[in-house]
DNA sequence: CTGTTAGCGCATTCAC
DNA sequence: GTGAATGCGCTAACAG
């Protein structure tokens, strides 16, 4: 059990091989028989043995992992669902995991100034990004395959939902409830991080209009974060013609407009109805009606696609489209007038 | 720009010196002069060269990179913020974080049947679990630094708060707001996973020895998930002598709690004042008081320990021990009769 | 301070 | 099916 130090060349000679049969038989290669696989894989067994990737590495050109770069903390429910979803694809696939992240301008600029992933990951996700012309064509540059996720760049690998027709989705309900017109809750962008957000004031305003609405119906509130519930509220009280009902663009600003709601006095949803988007962790607990989308998912699928790319294989789809649902519970009924 | 494919040769030779200067220069070592410096910075950027981390770890024996093992989803917020922290240690030190989950019992099993990080990471760094005897020596085994985040085992590096410590400061604030006495309320415990409950229940029961109160005071109220705030109102509305204050074990329970008393029309913290444990994102949305715990900072001493210790390198202090506070918010007060 | 030399541990030719 | 030989790109002695 000397683990961590044995080499390839101890497991040859105790299943009486060359250390190549080792290697084809460790990685499950058909040019080896069944039984000296046995012995091989017995003989690894006992002395603990594993390989050390960097060399493998080093011989075969792939670094047998993944990386995926995020927009804002790991904390934030999105990126970790994801992250989730990536790790379940890539597990399976005995690949690891790499993270990178940016938070601020500075991070921004030090990573596509840098681009320390590259030759260091066989394929690169990036979640969420609402990317420059110039950062795009930098991770082109940087001959490495590139899955987009919640972001559609035409002709490129991408898993992504239809943010627009999910916010559609959502509106359209509340319409459907009575509710004329639903104004529409959004987190100023502040670095342009986050693609999702256009997306899904497009789907707002497209909506509306389809419906007939006019340009005064359509109010946009804005927040200056997903906590600030407060400003929303502030700005939904101050409203001449008060809409009955607000779709927020995460749930995380839909439960802090719930709160600063309820907090008044006022409630949810006879007062206001309230409607989210992700279908996160805590909108369940607090009975949030909402747009889910399936992030795990997003995740498990663009591990799929990374690895397939990375093998050199095409993908049968480049640019998938999951689902979205609607999810109902307690924040949202009819209009009473 | 044949970026991807340009080696340490081409960068020499445009640079006019050998390899093993470029390889010095990159990694700022004082055994080059500056003069030489600037120029293989210069010839490296011109032909955005990067090091092929595989080939160096093969050369050095060192990888660049730590691993991290986390139990539970990445989408979990301590697991989050303890990435967050992680993170930003690293990053200074152009060192990459590698993510290892596991959920469940399989899951578990696998990761410590065959140890997948041995040999491929400079340390690991375990968080918030509550292993076996077995499982500790495994890891001990593969001659790998290990920093334990959010448990302590005698004599070994460690990154902490005082879990006891922590719930007796939320206990005797309660208890001095008038409430005789608060309720704990906890997760069943699945397969073990987190280490910092056991501490949390001990410090409850504890402190209210310790105050005085008799065996029948202690009531420790059970959750199925974190999300099953109802089961904790069911249990707590059965009680004979209703508690008129709950402390949980984390904020995520806390909210649920809050939501489903509210929920039944009684107030909070009028009929039940919540004490969480985190001070989590929403934990200030919903003006919840809780024990915050400095998650993202024990990420960040986490990293730095097991930097030093990847580098051979004694740290300072092996038991590390960081303080939590009590952030007191709209969910508590004291009792009125 | 800089260059030369010799591997690091594995995957992959090519023989057999 | 298996073994022997070669080299992946870099770092670490050792000279100078």
């Amino acid at each position: 059990m000397s683990s961590a130090r044995s080499r390839m060349e101890d497991v040859a000679a105790r299943a009486g091989v060359s250390v190549a049969t080792v290697s084809r038989a460790l990685r499950d290669s058909p040019l080896v028989s069944d039984a000296t696989k046995q012995k091989v894989l017995a003989a690894a067994e006992e002395l603990d043995f594993a390989v050390f990737r960097a060399a493998s590495a080093l011989a075969s050109g792939r670094v047998g992992r993944i990386a995926v770069l995020i927009s804002g903390p790991v904390r934030a429910w999105f990126n970790g669902a994801v992250l989730d979803g990536l790790y379940d694809g890539l597990r399976a696939a005995e690949h690891e995991l790499s993270v990178y992240r940016v938070t601020s301008l500075a991070d921004r600029e030090a990573f596509f100034g840098t681009l320390p992933v590259r030759r260091n990951a066989d394929a690169l996700v990036v979640t969420s990004f609402a990317l420059t012309t110039d950062e795009r064509d930098r991770l082109s540059s940087i001959g490495m395959p590139l899955v987009y996720v919640n972001q559609q760049v035409e002709g490129l690998p991408s898993v992504s939902i239809d943010d627009a027709a999910a916010t559609r989705l959502g509106i359209r309900y509340l319409v459907n409830l009575g509710h004329r017109w639903p104004a529409f809750a959004q987190v100023d962008a502040r670095i342009g991080f986050t693609y999702s957000a256009l997306g899904r004031l497009d789907g707002y305003r497209a909506e509306l209009a389809g419906l007939g609405a006019t340009a005064s119906d359509v109010r946009v509130l804005r927040a200056r974060g997903a906590d600030d519930g407060e400003s929303v509220v502030a700005q939904l009280l101050g409203l001449a013609d008060r809409p009955s009902a607000v779709m927020a663009e995460s749930d995380e600003l839909a439960l802090s407009i719930m709160a600063a709601w309820t907090r008044l006095g006022l409630r949810i949803p006879d007062d206001l109805c309230v409607l989210g988007f992700d279908d996160q962790t805590l909108a369940e607990t607090f009975g949030l009606s909402t747009v889910a989308q399936p992030v795990t998912e997003l995740g498990r699928r663009a591990a799929a696609m990374a690895l397939q790319l990375a093998a050199g294989e095409e993908p049968a789809q480049r640019e998938v489209l999951l689902p979205v649902r609607l999810v109902l519970r307690r924040t949202t009924a009819a209009l009473r007038r």
